[in-house]
DNA sequence: ATGCATCGATGCATAATGTGCAACTTGGCC
DNA sequence: GGCCAAGTTGCACATTATGCATCGATGCAT
């Protein structure tokens, strides 16, 4: 798990660097007014290094958001194994949201210009949490059903963080509407109580 | 919803023109090796002309999905109101997709280069169907249900569509996953009955 | 430590993407 | 016909993105 040489440790800085810049960047001048060359030069790395890194700019803006959902993957794969995969998936979620930088993350989600690339991340997210669930219940991957789990469950989360967004911050809040969005989808959507 | 006059009409000949060509050329040459140049020469259109319809390369080859997205919702809405939801939904489906180029559509969600552009076409249409969705429930647009079932059940069966544009076509076989999977939705995932 | 092999950083060239602007053309209407 | 609005086009320009060659830093075996 621990990086090993000086090598990588330097490109996990580089890139966490440029991701940093280019977050810093978009906060203060606004995420369409921000250019590659800006993001290098806050950084002090040449603009093709920049590409090395980032396939671009909007990658680079995203990268937090994916950061949250692999340490959201981790966390699930964490969980004790007896729990079912939805009360798995819902500590897990409050638990990154807890350590999460909300103003950062407003920024990505309202940006327009971010929504393509940021819905592709979760759905690249989407295929490592269907392993694990698939994992967890000792299923084949290659199964429908932690595919369809892993898919709803991430565009449900995504929902109800998109709306809590526009509203003011308030944890607690989130960890509630995480737990009714959770239940429909363990009940089913048919028998709608809210 | 007749187009009136002369110029509106020519309009929508050109968008689809621009989309066909496209398409077109993304079969023949692969989509990585399309230009817009390309796409407006064989289109007959100056290139300046071509980003007044679509912002990007992207947007014109996923324009025919934007269309069948717009032609589900359209479906659904049409569907009698006392239908449920999901069932309502279901049918949709299974009608647009009889109609579809499977090919082009294969083309289109196998290349990685478009998925983002793709699945913001989805997120868009996510909020449409959400409101005929809070419509048929004489629910509020902003409720949470409507939102959530929306974005779920689009979700669910965009991985039905990627899995089955997996194998040969079959359309006996969508439909069948197409209920499996709505079914699902509808019980709720914590009873794992497949 | 020293030399070597590998990997990353950089500059350069170049193709391609997007957008603002102004001139020109066409369609709709009286 | 003739006017006004809307669409098309060319041009200039900034930006994005990638291939390629080179240089320097790192890691490793001896």
């Amino acid at each position: 798990m621990t990086v090993v040489g000086r090598r990588e440790r330097k490109k996990l800085a580089t890139r966490a660097a440029l991701r940093d810049a280019a977050l810093r960047l978009a906060l203060r001048h606004g995420v369409e007014h921000v250019t590659v060359e800006q993001i290098a030069a806050e950084t002090d790395i040449a603009v093709r290094t920049f590409f090395n890194y980032f396939s671009s700019k909007e990658e680079a803006m995203v990268a937090a958001v994916a950061a949250e959902a692999d340490a959201l993957i981790a966390e699930f794969r964490a969980r004790p194994p007896g729990e079912p995969v939805l009360a798995a998936l819902r500590e897990a979620v409050a638990c990154v949201m807890a350590v999460s930088d909300t103003e950062a993350l407003r920024l990505i989600v309202r940006a327009p210009s971010l929504l393509p690339q940021r819905l592709a991340v979760y759905a690249t997210r989407e295929k490592a949490l269907a392993e694990a669930i698939a994992d967890r219940l000792g299923r084949s991957p290659d199964d429908l059903y932690p595919a369809v789990c892993a898919a709803t469950a991430l565009t449900a989360m995504r929902v109800v963080l998109e709306r809590w967004l526009d509203q003011p911050a308030d944890h607690a809040a989130l960890r509630e509407q995480t737990e009714e969005v959770i239940g429909l989808l363990a009940a089913g959507l048919e028998r709608r109580l809210p």
